[in-house]
DNA sequence: CAGAACAGGATTGTATGCAATTTGGCAAAT
DNA sequence: ATTTGCCAAATTGCATACAATCCTGTTCTG
């Protein structure tokens, strides 16, 4: 469980958990965001809730209309999704390429806690599991790259379509071809072949 | 001058005056920036102060370690910019295709506007407002598409290079040449072409 | 009856005060 | 001389209180 993980801040906790709560349509689309309800529902000030939710508005969970409140925001459009396919598997395969030459066991074990927890989820038929893992296994690429901004890059354009992360793996998709996907990527890194490795990650954004 | 428009508050105002500084150079990289010397400085409470810093740190303009306060980030590395040019250009085409069939006089007239102010800024040598115009262009390309969460991620991308943009127009380079570039681009929006529009635009992101 | 002005409540924006955490330096022990 | 422990200052994180703004229902006026 993610609860069981105490972050250092509070603002960090209501931001994890409100996300959480809108990706798995807890909060529908179009709900208004109170502070002062978060608030008391958190047992908190108002003030780890605003930034809480400021931090939800840059990653497209929730829209704000100035001094009027947030509200829990649509989920992107199909057009977007289809705008932001090419931009993440530009920014991922940078990533790779950055961090290629220097990966060494530490790298592929990291990923492999990632796959066989992967694998769990899959056998569990636990898709909301299984898509955070999914997002972690590809911004555990990011967060390796030395290059300055490219995580918040990555973020604004994940974020956008996280909740057609779990749509996507509830459908009648074997969910274990997720795992086997992932499972390959890390088998082509280990090979030390760069433009294969980039054309499987690539090939697995979509 | 755009210290005469004044926003409705006062957060946002701290980031416009803010960036600037760390644009233009006042703020040096890797300088802490202190909330409580930024409120007295600003005359205001540490709040708003807490928001702009926030903001700026979410467009890459400075960086912060939890508990520890902002420091001024450093400029994007050439291999980010040459990672976030294409992105822009595909973002921006994407925009461009959105809204292009709808374009109407009024949309032309109010780029025209911003296309005497560029005249204006080249005759006038004004590097710092001609980079704010150019970036003003591209940005008013963006806000009319009607697909929500396009802005944020330009914003993402482009506030990561706004250095980059006064640096390059202050090369020995004739400034004109940027203002032409942008009268064609005008000129070929009213054309109707979408293809060669397209072109035009993708070429002047370089 | 229709429309505009207005008042009340609700909500965000800002200010101030307090608590928790980190950082740096100094002292003491090895 | 170097390292380790610790204390104080500085700084961020959070809580509470107040001010400004916006929305809505009502009422007043034409």
């Amino acid at each position: 469980m993610s609860q069981t993980e105490l972050a250092q801040n509070q603002s960090q906790d209501i931001v994890d958990q409100l996300r959480m709560e809108i990706i798995t349509g807890r909060f529908q689309e179009g709900m208004p965001l109170r502070e002062v309800s978060l608030a008391e529902r958190f047992q908190v000030s108002r003030a780890p809730v605003r930034e809480a939710l400021k931090q939800l508005a840059h990653e497209g969970m929730v829209e704000a209309k100035p001094n009027c409140g947030m509200r829990v925001a649509a989920s992107s459009s199909d057009s977007m999704q289809q705008l932001i396919i090419p931009l993440r598997q530009t920014v991922e395969s940078f990533a790779l390429r950055s961090i290629f030459a220097d990966l060494d066991e530490t790298d592929f074990a990291e990923w492999e806690v990632i796959l066989s927890e992967m694998k769990l989820a899959c056998e569990t038929q636990n898709f909301i599991q299984l898509a955070e893992l999914d997002i972690k296994f590809h911004q555990s690429i990011i967060a390796k790259s030395p290059e300055q901004g490219l995580m918040s890059i990555w973020i604004t354009l994940v974020s956008r379509l996280r909740r057609h992360f779990l749509a996507g793996f509830q459908k009648p998709h074997d969910p274990m071809k997720i795992y086997y996907e992932h499972v390959a990527i890390v088998a082509m890194f280990r090979t030390g072949k760069l433009d294969a490795a980039i054309q499987l990650l690539i090939s697995n954004i979509d």
